[in-house]
DNA sequence: ACATTCACG
DNA sequence: ACGTACGTGAATGTG
């Protein structure tokens, strides 16, 4: 058998990979989607194929011979994306730690380096494989030399020997420049022979082989216009022929031995951890030797101390003690039950580099405890033990989810260090802030020590691992200017949402129940019309049987289309509304049958039974902006906008021994917040003089007396300013305005003119995402926009809409934060009965008594309007009622 | 798991 | 020539 020697072509290969996969990004922000589909495609190939030696060839620098005889030559590529760029120098890294060598030679392409080698290895006895993406190269087969080509991404390959070529061509490889010649090659920007494309070329080839023999045959061509493109091209043809040929004399050597991979295991395993590739990570432990994998091992793997089970009073007491000493712990608690029911049921502890669980509950009781001791005082005696640790204001406590010790129970004093908080804030883009995750980010050497076990195993570890990494996001809070959003607003809002979540709001289940009979009625009527109309039963819930039945069966004109059919929401029937009776009622069925689904089938099986209120999760570490977000169920999208809406509002109601729900909402805080920001001076101005700022924005961009303000122009200029809130483009207020693209850019332009505050505030904070990668709040809540340099124009122009919008909607939800802090410790001073229930955005919502209500409106207005001082003042409304649609 | 639709600020 | 307004969560249908 013969040795194999594998040549891939480096740079045709990577851009493969890069447009094949999404952007991945590694944690620190680089991209590594072309790493990564490249790093596949080399595990794959060597499992496959067992190569004996692999170089990688690459291009390097941009001109190469060809340019000198032809200028264009490649004249119409576009530029590297710098995403991909950028992933260059990860490229050499890796190469170096997979011990392979990278070729490259100014002047030459890598076809051309390919070739040489490649055909040096033939004469020296191996059988060569050239790996690539580019057809070119499929010139270079012969006997001993066979090219891979990767077919529809990267995962596939399909090898090419001279049959293969053959069967699919029908021409020998060499006759492969002839063709380019004759077709030429738009992506290299090779002329070629006008008018003639692979049919024609392939037919002229097969009768006369070559190019040269058909340029002197050109009499006998059949068909005129092809003649004549012919003759009149003979040079081109050449020139491209000789532009396509790869060159195989190109100065490098084949050296056998240097050509040998020699992966550098504790590199290649630091490369791909550095980068958080870990598929990767798994696939090349075959590759590294046993020597290097063990050693790494024994050095990368960090010894995790044996968890102690503390199952006993006196242990714990010992520990407990021993908190008290080092003054600081590292806990991952384990919960059962839902809010208000939560209950603590295990307790992983770290300190001083030791590993603790103390099982308590449930759990404990099934031990040995419960047969020493009466089961019910167990658990409590374990607990009771550590629990000073807790209330111990002295010792420093480093943990996950600090709410969920709140609802528990637990009272949590003294220095707190939520690592789910501290993580969102450093990185509010990410969905996962569970500790492993965190500790694969901020301590990667902890990675593959964690064995999923018992409960005593995971909780411990993850104790553990904090102490591992909890510095490191102190260190990167501080140096992103966190701390204090943390400490001044994110920590102290926790409880104040435990609280809500605890407190709940009150829904009357009877007349909910009986709500969703009624709608049931509704829904089943308009069903059986729909069915009249359409002459036909179907799904009217199904957007494509529905759409079937619209555009096929009654054949309705198509208005917009979906990536998988056509669209069917409101803006589309709304248009189609005179066009067929049966519309009406679609649109009208799916009012319903939201609410049913969502509003009132969906809220019953979340009335708590005890209760009897609705407990919903106010999600802290969701949003981008640093907004919160509702959760099980979702109480900041109740419907208010619609009347038959309203009636889902109606069923919430102040509970017993309250007498009103009240409502708090700031008006225009985002507008007021970019009147601040901006320093906008009409802006600012018609704030401080409390002035319909819509009405205002109208007079001022359609040049009108403020009295003279239509409710049409107040709409547009309403929609203007909310269209400079979201990142404003023509295109998106001319959707909203049902206007066209260059009304609304007019729009925007006079905007603009009459507000230059504004637009040198969005021009700032535009070029700032653009030269720093971020944007920030007032209040320095940080959100990355690692799209903001992309060369996609799409994924660009999003980001920087983000990068407008962020400020905003993020400084209005600190206010509110700082608002809800000040509103809750007020309430809790002066004793209050009446509280904060549900925050939705700009409005908070209270129960309240009668006898208290004075107070609590001087409390809120207070709270509220005092959270900052902003150049203008801000203002709330109150309204209150015996339901929350009363209350608005 | 993903797409579509629709509820809110 | 291209196509999107910003931020969420839940229900439903479909591959």
């Amino acid at each position: 058998m013969k040795k194999k020697f594998f040549i891939l072509d480096g740079s045709s290969l990577l851009y493969r990979a890069f447009y094949a996969l999404p952007l991945l990004e590694s944690k620190s922000g680089e991209f590594t989607n072309a790493i990564y589909g490249f790093s596949n495609m080399l595990l794959k190939l060597l499992g496959e194929w067992q190569p004996d030696a692999l170089v990688i060839a690459f291009d390097k620098g941009k001109k190469t011979f060809r340019n000198e005889m032809f200028a264009d030559y490649k004249g119409t590529r576009k530029p590297t994306p710098p995403e991909l760029l950028s992933q260059i120098p990860l490229f050499h890294e890796m190469l170096e730690a997979w011990g392979i060598t990278l070729v490259e030679l100014a002047g030459y392409e890598a076809d051309d380096i390919i070739g040489t080698l490649a055909n040096k290895a033939v004469g020296e006895g191996y059988e060569a494989y050239v790996v690539t993406g580019d057809r070119d190269a499929l010139q270079l087969v012969k006997p001993d030399l066979k090219v891979l080509f990767t077919k529809k991404g990267i995962s596939e390959l399909k090898v090419y020997d001279e049959a293969a070529f053959q069967e699919e061509y029908g021409l020998d490889p060499i006759q492969l420049i002839d063709m380019k010649g004759l077709m030429g090659d738009t992506s290299d920007n090779i002329p070629g022979v006008p008018g003639v494309g692979p049919k024609t070329a392939i037919k002229l080839l097969a009768a006369y082989g070559s190019l040269e023999e058909v340029l002197l045959h050109i009499e006998e061509i059949s068909g005129k216009k092809l003649q004549e493109n012919i003759r009149d091209n003979q040079q081109q043809a050449v020139l491209s022929k000789k532009l396509a040929t790869i060159c195989t004399e190109v100065p490098v050597e084949f050296d056998a031995e240097a050509f040998k991979i020699n992966t550098n295991g504790a590199a290649l395993k630091g490369f791909y951890t550095r980068y958080n590739i870990r598929s990767v990570l798994k696939a090349i432990q075959p590759f590294i030797s046993e020597e290097d994998g063990d050693a790494d091992l024994e050095e990368q793997q960090l010894a995790i101390p044996e968890c102690h089970i503390v199952d006993s009073v006196g242990k714990a007491k010992e520990l407990a003690d021993k908190c008290k000493k080092t003054g600081e712990v590292y806990v991952s608690a384990l919960f059962e039950g839902k809010v208000p029911e939560v209950s603590l049921s295990g307790l992983g502890l770290s300190l001083a580099g030791e590993r603790y669980y103390l099982p308590i509950g449930r759990e404990a009781d099934n031990g040995l405890e419960s047969m020493l001791f009466a089961p019910s005082c167990a658990d409590n005696q374990v607990w009771e033990a550590i629990k000073p640790v807790f209330s111990d204001d002295k010792i420093v406590k480093y943990l996950h989810n600090v709410k969920m010790y709140y609802h528990a129970g637990i009272e949590v004093m003294g220095k707190i260090f939520d690592v789910e908080l501290m993580g969102y804030l450093l990185n509010p883009a990410s969905s996962q802030y569970d500790i492993k995750s965190l500790s694969g980010i901020y301590a990667p050497e902890l990675m593959g020590t964690s064995k999923e076990t018992a409960a005593s195993e995971i909780c411990s570890w993850q104790a553990f691992s904090m102490s591992l990494f909890v510095g490191e996001m102190l260190t990167e809070l501080d140096k992103k200017d966190l701390t204090r959003l943390y400490t001044d607003i994110e920590l102290p809002l926790v409880k104040v949402l435990a609280d809500m979540e605890e407190y709940g709001i009150y829904v009357n289940r009877q007349s909910l129940q009986e709500q969703a009979v009624k709608v049931g009625g509704i829904i089943n009527a308009l069903e059986q019309e729909i069915y009249q109309l359409a002459g036909q039963e179907f799904n009217v819930n199904s957007p494509k049987q529905l759409g079937e039945v619209l555009f096929e069966k009654l054949g309705l004109p198509v208005i917009k289309k979906t990536k998988t059919g056509y669209s069917t929401n409101a803006e589309v029937l709304e248009q189609l509304r005179d066009a067929h009776p049966i519309i009406e009622k679609i649109l009208s069925y799916r009012i319903w049958t939201k609410l049913k689904s969502t509003y009132l089938d969906g809220i019953i099986p979340l009335i708590n039974p005890n209760t009897h209120r609705i407990h919903t999760s106010f999600n802290q570490t969701v949003t981008a902006t640093g907004r919160l977000s509702s959760s099980d169920p979702n109480l900041q999208n109740i419907p208010v906008r619609r009347e038959e809406g309203k009636k889902i509002r109606q069923l919430f109601e102040p509970g017993e021994g309250y007498d009103y729900l009240l409502s708090a909402d700031y008006s225009q805080i985002e507008l007021r917040v970019l009147a601040d920001m901006s320093q906008d001076k009409s802006f600012i101005k018609a704030f401080k003089e409390n002035e319909d700022i819509h009405a205002r924005t109208a007079a001022e961009v359609f040049g009108v007396d403020i009295k003279e303000v239509t409710p049409q122009l107040r709409r547009s200029a309403k929609a203007v300013n909310f269209g400079i809130v979201y990142g404003i483009s023509d295109y998106g207020l001319s959707q909203d305005l049902k206007i066209t693209r260059k009304e609304a850019a007019g729009y925007i332009e006079s905007y603009f003119e009459k507000c230059p505050g504004v637009k040198a505030f969005i021009d700032k904070t535009v070029a700032d995402a653009h030269t720093k990668g971020y944007v920030q709040t007032a209040f320095g809540r940080r959100r990355d926009l690692p799209a903001i340099n992309s060369s996609n124009y799409m994924q660009r122009m999003l980001a920087e809409r983000m990068a407008m919008n962020t400020p905003i909607q993020g400084t209005a939800a600190d206010i509110i934060k700082v608002a809800m802090i000040r509103a809750h410790k007020m309430i809790k001073k002066a004793g209050l009965k009446s509280r904060i229930l549900l925050q939705v955005h700009d409005e908070l919502v209270l129960e309240v008594t009668e006898a208290e209500l004075a107070q609590v409106k001087g409390i809120l207005k207070e709270s509220m309007e005092k959270a900052v001082t902003l150049q203008v003042p801000l203002s709330i409304d109150i309204n209150l009622g015996k339901n929350w649609s009363e209350a608005k």
